[in-house]
RNA sequence: GGGAGCAUAGCUCAGCUGGGAGAGCAUCUGCCUUACAAGCAGAGGGUCAUAGGUUCGAGCCCUAUUGUUCCCACCA
């Protein structure tokens, strides 16, 4: 690697380089290791459709800071890589890419469609893989999978068999949630409600009887074809009379009985309700109850069929305007009300689901869901923040049973048989011969395919090596940490929570970390439709992934949403900036010299000022880090690294490193040692420009990606030099800050006096002093009489500045006054509780002597400012 | 209809188990001080949504209210 390192730091020159230089050393694969601990996180598979977007970049961050950090600690952290074969969004691909070349699926049929499909994931499979590249993501490329790919096959066969055999998985016709736009099934999770304006149209049903009519209202006409009821509340004394009499359906002419059921809601609407069993959960419901025929209306592609003449082959909404028209003219229309209801609609294409009876597979949900619960609720797996148990157990406590198969050619083929000859059914992981019941062999395939999330929800051990005993299994599973969005806990950490539990006992992880969703600057979700989404890839290449990382680590809480901002991200850059200078600063100091990165004997007061600061942010990060809290973590970094490291010690070090001699050297070797362990703590955040410096440094081993991370250490607290430390940066600032309000500019030099009751901090600051506020020379001792100077008060010392031109006397005793005031003020506070018996007796007894502490530099404090007005009257 | 989150500086947001409010950006002032103008040194700016309560002590805990966002739900 270079030595030299360029005057601004460079992003593109370095990433690329550096990813090689890790991916050819090897050092993101992790092995079973027992001298180790092992850190696990399975990557949620990004789909082979998509292309890596904010969410992507924020939730990959996430995972590769907290896996990063592991593997510095000494884990074997494994990050397992893979991507999903997401069935509805690709077939949609595939099926778009047929239209264009003038070809449909049903006219290639299903070899050559998947063959398509196959061509695909290869050409664009990686794509997304090569992105998260970009990103730094230290994945162990050597295990990526595909939730197709032959082991997850087998997994989802044996699964599939294991539940059908316990009669968790059947087969029945039942009310599904239909999408006639991608014609197939969905599952409740896959549908998304919107507030739709629509209408209420008040029919009226003749009785048979010629008696009259009921009068009903609906919101969707057009079912009326599908009607084998009309019910009505059995307390409803209004409606008693009728239970048990026949209604005519109107344009049918089919005769329906009036049926009473709790269901109606007598308060609602006319309280009579038309009963479509076939395109109605609820209807579905009643019509169970009351025996009712189940009439199927539409075709697949929500068209009326052919059992109906006057409106076969009609849209839906179109049938709708005819069916209404004819009951206009027929006399059956009362009146149309307006009136706004919830419309399902498809996740993946927003058409509206059609309710549909058919046949399909279902996993009966209770039995698993309930040690799903158990497992979150005896803390084997949390959830960070907390609250999001409450959703999942929400969900988990009222679902119903999911519908897993799909009308889909690309996806996992149900392992079910049907035989021709005897219609038996058989489910085995292999395809039967012959039928086990009949002996034939004319055998048929279920044609479906299962729902993506089946074999989504297996990834954290199906991707270990599970049905099979490996090594690997035993060693990583169950997982440490999942990294995901609040959006996808109902399609996906559940799901995996309650297979994880039924198939390896365990549940997969011990940690959900949940994060928000990236928003554009203005706060609106990002989405191709408004056009408002920002490429990562573009924010990489104009300001590098290192600040992206940090930006996206930043000013975030877990669980909450965050503002894409591109001026935040600059400022990351600028502070990746900083960080390359200062080790700019810190090469040109020791390039000449024989440097090596440990700690002299000899350690100066700032040396052990920052060492002792550097243990303590060291010990904070690694709590924050290993309590989730990277957010705090970051800024932590962030201010140590630019306000102490950079702003005070490099600073500080320049005094030394110009003598020259032996203390020069060790200032170079705490410079050093200093840089070396800040590259450390800030590695998992950025990765890239920390590797790069590194490398030039001294340092042992191969990659920064390997060493440890800086733990907490005894030897390095130096609590009273840090303390000492302290009073000569309040008695520099404070200067620096009088002489900025009178705007004197550093190069006009003065004399300062410090007057204090102690002065050894000011004795062994000297140096300091007089090179950071631009002092020609200190006199320090007890008490000085300077006229016409400018009076500074700390709350440890007395500092006069001669500058009698500048010196407004008047305005100088304004100040002091104000000074007095406000610290008086502050005294009195700190006395108030001192008085107070009760905060003497309960507060702990650590706040207590802050509190006097405190009160006695208010009390040192005021002495100080009224000797200065004394003076200077 | 049920549930959850959020409300802190002009803007965007932090604030870790309650113990004297912070950052970035923006604004203003002065600086090319030999790592960095993607910088340095300063300054201004907040009744922590409102009202109660618990506590020696509340931005943080409890209750209610208002505003806002989201999730769930079969009212035809």
């Amino acid at each position: 690697m270079a030595q030299e390192l360029a005057k601004t730091y460079n992003p593109k020159e370095i990433e690329d380089k550096i990813y090689k230089f890790w991916l050819d050393g090897g050092y993101f694969h992790a092995k079973a290791d027992k001298n180790k601990t092992p850190y696990t996180i399975v990557m949620p598979p990004p789909n082979i459709t998509g292309q890596l977007h904010m969410g992507h970049a924020l939730d990959n961050t996430l995972q590769d800071i907290l896996i990063r950090f592991r593997r510095m600690q000494g884990y074997s952290a494994l990050w397992l890589p893979g991507t999903d074969h997401a069935s509805i969004a690709t077939e949609a691909k595939i099926v778009a890419a047929l239209k264009d070349d003038g070809l449909t699926k049903e006219g290639i049929g299903r070899e050559k469609f998947l063959e398509r499909a196959w061509d695909w994931k290869k050409e664009y499979g990686t794509r997304i893989t090569s992105q998260l590249k970009k990103m730094g993501s230290s994945c162990d490329w050597q295990r990526e999978r595909f939730t197709m790919d032959e082991g997850c096959n087998k997994a989802v066969n044996k699964v599939f068999v294991s539940l059908y055999n316990k009669g968790l998985i059947y087969r029945g016709e039942r009310i599904i949630n239909w999408c006639p736009c991608c014609k197939t099934s969905i599952s409740d999770a896959e549908v998304e409600h919107e507030e739709q304006a629509g209408h209420f149209w008040h029919l009226r049903y003749p009785l048979k009887d010629d008696s009259g009519y009921l009068q009903l209202a609906t919101t969707r006409p057009e079912t009326l074809l599908g009607d084998t009821a009309v019910a009505v509340n059995p307390d409803d004394e209004r409606y008693k009379a009728y239970v048990g009499k026949t209604v005519i359906l109107p344009l049918v002419g089919r005769e329906i009985p009036v049926v009473a059921d709790s269901y109606v809601d007598p308060e609602f609407g006319t309280g009579v309700v038309k009963i479509t069993p076939a395109h109605d959960p609820n209807d579905f419901e009643v019509g169970l109850r009351h025996d009712l025929p189940i009439i199927n209306i539409m075709t697949d592609d929500a068209k009326i069929t052919e059992d109906y003449p006057a409106y076969a082959g009609m849209d839906r909404y179109v049938a709708r305007k005819a069916i209404v028209a004819d009951l206009e003219k027929q006399g059956y229309l009362v009146k149309i009300e307006e009136h706004t209801h919830n419309v399902g609609t498809c996740y993946r294409c927003s058409s509206t689901v059609e309710p549909r009876v058919s046949k399909q597979w279902f996993v009966k949900m209770k039995p698993l869901a309930q040690p799903a619960i158990d497992a979150v609720k005896n803390g084997e797996t949390k959830f960070v923040p907390t609250h999001f148990e409450k959703i999942y157990f929400h969900w988990l406590e009222n679902i119903r049973d999911w519908c897993i198969s799909r009308q889909l050619w690309w996806g996992h083929r149900i392992p079910a048989w049907y035989c021709d000859d005897c219609k038996e059914t058989i489910v085995s992981e292999t395809a039967p011969t012959v039928c086990p019941k009949c002996g034939k062999n004319h055998l048929r395939q279920d044609e479906d395919t299962l729902d993506t999330w089946f074999s989504s929800a297996l990834w954290p051990f199906s991707t270990l090596g599970w049905p099979e005993k490996t090594e690997d299994l035993d060693y990583f599973y169950p997982t440490s940490t999942l990294v995901t969005g609040y959006d996808i806990i109902p399609f996906w950490v559940m799901r995996m929570m309650f297979s994880g539990i039924e198939h390896t006992g365990k549940a997969p992880f011990d940690t959900v970390l949940i994060h928000g969703l990236v928003r554009d600057s203005q706060g609106r979700k990002m989405s191709k439709s408004l056009g408002n989404g920002v490429d990562p890839l573009e924010i990489i290449d104009s300001y590098g992934a290192d600040a992206l990382r940090f930006f996206l680590a930043t000013g975030n809480s877990p669980g909450n949403d965050m503002r894409f901002s591109p001026e935040r991200v600059e400022s990351c850059r600028n502070f990746a900036n900083k960080l390359w200078n200062a080790s700019r600063f810190v090469h040109m100091n020791i390039d000449d010299f024989n440097v090596k990165n440990e700690l002299p004997k000899d350690l100066t007061l700032i040396d052990k000022w920052i060492i002792h600061k550097l243990n303590i942010v060291s010990k904070e990060v690694t709590e924050n880090l290993e309590k989730f809290e990277l957010g705090v973590a970051v800024v932590k970094l962030y201010d140590f690294i630019w306000d102490v490291f950079c702003d005070w010690y490099i600073e500080f070090s320049k005094a030394s490193l110009q003598s020259g001699g032996e203390s020069a050297q060790n200032t170079r070797q705490v410079l050093v040692f200093v840089l070396e362990k800040i590259l450390r703590l800030l590695h998992p955040f950025m990765p890239f420009l920390t590797e790069e410096i590194w490398q030039t440094l001294p340092h042992d081993g191969e990659t920064l990606m390997l060493a440890e991370y800086p733990k907490y250490n005894k030897d390095m607290c130096h609590e009273e030099e840090s303390a000492l430390v302290n009073v000569i940066t309040e008695a520099i600032s404070a200067i620096r800050a009088r002489r900025s309000e009178m705007n004197v500019p550093p190069s006009r030099k003065a004399k300062v006096y410090i007057a204090a009751k102690e002065t050894k901090p000011f004795e062994l600051g000297r140096e300091y002093i007089t090179r950071l506020a631009s002092a020609s020379e200190i006199e320090i001792g007890k008490e000085f009489t300077v006229d016409g100077a400018v009076t500074i008060v700390t709350a440890h010392a007395k500092i006069y500045i001669p500058m009698a031109e500048l010196v407004d006397k008047e305005a100088e005793l304004a100040r002091l006054n104000r000074e007095l005031a406000q610290t008086e003020k502050m005294l009195a506070q700190s006395e108030a509780k001192l008085n107070n018996e009760n905060f003497i007796s309960k507060a702990p007894e650590k706040v207590v002597e802050t509190v006097k502490a405190q009160a006695a530099k208010e009390r040192e404090k005021i002495a100080l400012v009224k000797a200065a007005i004394e003076q200077l009257k």
